[in-house]
DNA sequence: TCAAAATACGAGTAGATGCTCGCATTGTCT
DNA sequence: AGACAATGCGAGCATCTACTCGTATTTTGA
């Protein structure tokens, strides 16, 4: 059936993180669509023949690449996700500290972007990045279910998914401002979703 | 130096509209990029050459189409950007106008969305839709000014940049919902957008 | 009426791109 | 050591797509 993959030896783990960091450093570059597997076998200091080692397809590599970005974003959503009573009492600190790691997060990782952020997505990027935005959005929407207790769910998942659309949408501009005017969009965020949620009840 | 535009017959003006409309109907169906010249001209029902009679290349059908758009949205425009102020008195009223038209004509031009709603673009289709985009925002502004008349245009073309986003990254979701949960979603964004604009102070 | 311009055609071209294939090299395991 | 698997290469294939070009037809304008 499935053709199996191989198994691993040191130098090909080491080899699928240069491509993954490669293939991060070419879709922000030039976004999803325009990168060519090409360019990100060069990147990486390879040749095309042996990036098909490890990859199958394009897609493949933005699944991979999906799948790395959603298991750091879990270790820092650990810290700060948790749904501890003291947190969560203060909404304007709860948010503050949510979007300064998710925008630190975004800077440093300049390829999350263009895998997340883009609002049309092409069907092969759209089902590579479908099961990590799915538990981000079931992330949220506990967190969101903890503020507004007494909303029913269906409720509580919408104003989830509205509100990582709000920040999906401000990210690309904020990591693109520098100087103080990174700082000016990152407060007006802020008040965005805190003044969101606040009129929900929060 | 550049070549000129021949004197269009009624039949040439009649198959730019064709063209145009076609355009509408690949981009909205397949995005920008996976759109291709010669699904346009056989949506348009001619054939590649006389597609490339009317325009140049696959960007100047973005740029006609986009300042096809500019118009209709000018048109409409004028009826609710009007900062009459009896309107802008009430701005859950204002808003709501405003609201309503934009996303029955998301609704009605799906192409629109396809040319504006995107946070990465293309270096060609960035170019085409830039001056539309600028009056765009020269309009929100303006808005944007009478509701915060004490504060300087630096925040209030911020404020307006914000809010432009919010709208943008809405607006596929609520095109793409059916049934109840459009209007759901078009109540969220009316309270994004005055939740918002009341904690600037308006 | 008639020449020039505009419109129309569609097979074809040049370039780009995802991906393959045959073969060489390096590592692993016994 | 020796056999087998994993890794590595890069020219090149198959395909796609924006765009062209030679030619035929229709419209314009005097």
């Amino acid at each position: 059936m499935g053709s199996e993959t191989p198994r691993r030896q040191a130098r090909g783990q080491q080899r699928i993180q240069q491509i993954l960091h490669a293939a991060a450093a070419i879709f922000a570059e030039r976004g999803y669509d325009a990168a060519t597997t090409n360019a990100i076998a060069a990147q990486a200091g390879i040749s095309p023949g042996s990036l098909y080692q490890f990859f199958g397809n394009k897609d493949e590599i933005a699944r991979a690449l999906a799948t790395h970005y959603a298991e750091q974003l879990r270790g820092l959503a650990a810290e700060t996700f948790a749904p501890s009573p003291a947190a969560t009492a203060d909404l304007d600190e709860l948010v503050d500290g949510l979007l300064t790691q998710l925008i630190a997060f975004n800077i440093e990782h300049p390829g999350f972007k263009a895998l997340f952020a883009r609002t049309d997505m092409p069907a092969g990027l759209r089902a590579a990045v479908q099961p990590v935005h799915a538990s981000i959005h079931e992330r949220v929407a506990a967190l969101v279910a903890g503020l507004l207790a007494d909303r029913p769910p269906e409720d509580t998942g919408r104003i989830a998914t509205v509100t990582i659309q709000l920040v999906r949408a401000m990210m690309p501009l904020i990591c693109e401002a520098t100087n103080g005017t990174r700082e000016a969009l990152g407060r007006e965020l802020h008040q965005v979703v805190v003044s969101y949620l606040r009129a929900q009840g929060a």
